[in-house]
DNA sequence: CGAAGTATTGATGTACTTCAACGCCTGTGG
DNA sequence: CCACAGGCGTTGAAGTACATCAATACTTCG
């Protein structure tokens, strides 16, 4: 077996680990070689249980490891000086957790499962050593946190400038697109939260989500069944957003 | 001279140079030794005017380097799909310039200064190669990309749960807060930007500021003259904001 | 089944927007 | 120097999108 074929059977090795992991996005496509993926492997091999309704980690915890969403679904909240809940966003499949504790080494918010879920541990102080010595990890590692900026002032432009229309369609598109990229149905989804919690993530009260629903039910854009939504026009939500139908 | 005495009469001299370039954040304190020094040294060193209504650069444009705003003040901005203008922050001295296009490669957004500036190139691929070698570099660029997610988490908290009255007050906290770390005074604020912009920032229109900055001033917390502002009642902002005086 | 949490729908209230008029400042040309 | 235009900011009046309050239905689970 010549050295190419070797990391290429790793590399088929790592990528089912990942694939099972959900961790293809950080870990494909790198161009490690045999040692590096045995350590990586080593690294994030880690895997924790979360009960639905139980938390992953709370405000104010240390950071030891970030997390990668195994199966499941989170919900990452933090709270207001006055002690009001803000959601700052939704985590399943391939998403990473604890990113905004790198920074002053504690969590500021708190993730909770909405289902049972299970995670990879991804020890950071160990993860920080490999950085330094990979180079296409550590370009990935940066791409995913520069992401994750990115994906936040997409939520701010939404809060900030969009209608209540426009937000749930902006809602359920990232959502189906993001379910879609990890190969489940991008039309038919299981939203595990609560109205309020939508409502709270994207700036309005869960009267006006549930309003809004029915509003594109009734145009006949979803199918709405409690917290499972189909979607039946994903043309005309594109258009709702992109303002094609503006007022 | 001993090591440690070299060592740290280089830190000096690199506090030195790291103080005129606005990039203390960046540098201090790392634990570097001098050959580590001098080679962060080369690549911060590269300057760049910019002056008043000119671009940094454009949504789009390949990243080459970061920019650390020496002097001046920028407005960082983005146009969504139907082409509005959404500004997603100002940044003014020691903020750094382009960390959303780490991710992709290229600009997300285009920067304007609003006065006129001076920034401190740094070329990303050299940055990262730095990164690799120097662990305490590693870490204090994670926790700035990390601290910018968390802003805008903060943002997006604001845009969607306050009121017009904590969004301004917020705001001038803020402003305040950065330049009084910079040495500048925290109560007299001159804002290079236009009621717009700062309406756009914050999910508002122009009017609104206005109304808002009025009330603030009918009740004797600021001092309103154009777009320099004094403040008067810091504590009761802060009061504001914190939800003392809630409704 | 009953109870509690969750979702839908209606009626009313309000914070912010929209539309509009006017004042202030800066620069430009006669 | 004054006249006038064009930006920017302030203030008022009317409109609207969303919040709030409230009643009813659905869903889940002991």
């Amino acid at each position: 077996m010549t050295d190419a074929a070797a990391v290429s059977t790793f590399q088929e090795d790592l990528k089912k680990r990942c694939s099972t992991c959900s961790l293809r996005h950080l870990c494909l496509p790198l161009g490690l070689d045999s040692d590096d993926i045995k350590r990586l492997d080593d690294i994030i091999s880690q895997r924790r249980k979360v009960p639905a309704g139980q938390h992953l980690f709370r405000v104010g915890d240390s950071l030891r490891s970030l997390a990668a969403v195994r199966t499941g679904f989170f919900k990452v909240y933090e709270l207001g000086a006055d002690g009001r809940e803000q959601v700052s966003g939704f985590q399943t499949e391939g998403d990473l957790l604890g990113l905004d504790a790198i920074s002053g080494g504690a969590h500021r918010g708190s993730a909770l499962a909405l289902v049972d879920a299970e995670v990879c541990a991804i020890p950071f102080d160990r993860l920080e050593g490999l950085l330094a010595e990979m180079p296409g990890l550590q370009r990935r590692f940066h791409a995913i946190l520069s992401g994750t900026i990115v994906a936040n002032q997409t939520l701010m432009m939404m809060l900030g400038t969009m209608r209540a229309e426009h937000r749930l369609a902006t809602f359920l598109l990232d959502l189906s697109a993001r379910l879609g990229a990890r190969g489940r149905s991008p039309t038919l989804l299981h939203l595990p939260m609560s109205r309020e919690d939508i409502g709270n993530y994207l700036g309005l009260k869960l009267e006006t989500v549930s309003r809004v629903l029915s509003h594109f039910r009734d145009q006949g854009l979803i199918k709405v069944a409690g917290r499972t939504i189909e979607i039946r026009r994903i043309d005309a939500l594109r258009a709702l957003v992109s303002g094609v139908l503006r007022h």
